[in-house]
DNA sequence: TTGACTTTACTAATTACATTAGTTAAAATA
DNA sequence: TATTTTAACTAATGTAATTAGTAAAGTCAA
């Protein structure tokens, strides 16, 4: 009978993921939960907290799905297998991902931090594809460009059609894959 | 002292580039404008609605602006000039981003009208890339999702350093249509 | 086991909005 | 000028977040 803050963030995501983030309310997660709506309070600081604690734990999970996703890959594989992790978790849920949206512009120190993880198993694979490290940074932004950018607007038709959606992004990443090999392919080897 | 509803919209999405999305409230927005709040219903049908007015309107003024960008130039110029006038509407109006955003997930079938004429410029120039016809929708696919992802995620870096930000998309679009023109060139060109 | 302490639930009350209903005065129109 | 429409108003309702204060149930040391 007891709640924990864990429940109470768990029953919040489904809320988002079934019905959108704008139903995402204290009284209908506490009327999930069975309890009265001033009760959260002992869990949670505010529905606006609540909100991105459904964000960060959101982003915890794909982080630690797409560093799976990468075990035993380097290089355009890699970066694929991971993108393709992250559009299956958009797919799963919904509303977490529209609540991590949400999140981009109403974060904390908190939601940097989770998203510096993410950029940082990023740039570990990007570094195994042999571009010239000098420009990791401007790869990165157009890797976690294209990826936050094409899933989102993918995101209408990947209900109805997920696996066409999924091979356009596997398509999507090669190309863009390709123009970064063209421009900062590290060409000479450095000799011991 | 009358009121108009351009008057509403306009200072709704006055409130929401100054003080975000979130602070978008019919009681401010009638505060801002001297009236009291019930009176906006004279205007809009409610607050969603007035949101969606607020995306639409901006979108609509970005495909305007993104047209006259355009004017007198092709191919990858354009397009480059188009995103560059995009990512300028963004710094300029963040609010009004927000709230298209928003719209992504709460739009009508106006919202996608209106999306549909900015694919529509899209379409056109990249038919000018001399690109095979036969993938442009893959194509406009990645331009699109590039585009908004790109100037998404560094938008929190727009405004402090907003000649930075405008050069790196140039070259993060020209990485990318590099790849895509190694991919959907049109190498023979049809005989008459 | 008992007694202090903490946790987590509750009810009641407050506040902030969005929204509706009903009304009125000014503006537009005929 | 008479009529109709527009756009403002006040008053009232409903919903949701939040706060305050309280009680029951669990935790843990003596």
């Amino acid at each position: 009978m007891r709640i924990t803050k864990s429940d109470v963030i768990q029953t919040a995501a489904d809320i988002a993921d079934k019905n959108g983030l704008s139903n995402v309310s204290l009284k209908a997660v506490a009327e999930s939960l069975n309890i009265r709506a001033p009760s959260l309070y002992n869990h949670i600081d505010s529905l606006e907290a609540l909100l991105r604690e459904i964000a960060h734990n959101g982003m915890k999970t794909m982080n630690e799905r797409m560093m799976q996703a990468a075990i035993g890959k380097i290089g355009d594989d890699a970066i694929k297998s991971v993108g393709i992790t992250y559009l299956n978790y958009m797919i799963e849920h919904p509303g977490i991902y529209e609540t991590i949206q949400w999140a981009t512009w109403h974060g904390t120190e908190e939601t940097g931090k989770i998203f510096d993880n993410y950029l940082s198993l990023l740039k570990t694979l990007a570094l195994s594809c042999n571009f010239n490290p000098m420009n990791i940074d401007e790869i990165l932004n157009l890797l976690t460009g294209v990826l936050h950018g094409y899933t989102t607007l993918q995101l209408r038709y990947a209900f109805t059609k997920p696996d066409e959606v999924k091979t356009a992004l596997s398509s999507a990443l090669d190309t863009v894959l390709a123009g970064l090999h063209q421009k900062y392919d590290q060409h000479e080897k450095k000799l011991l």
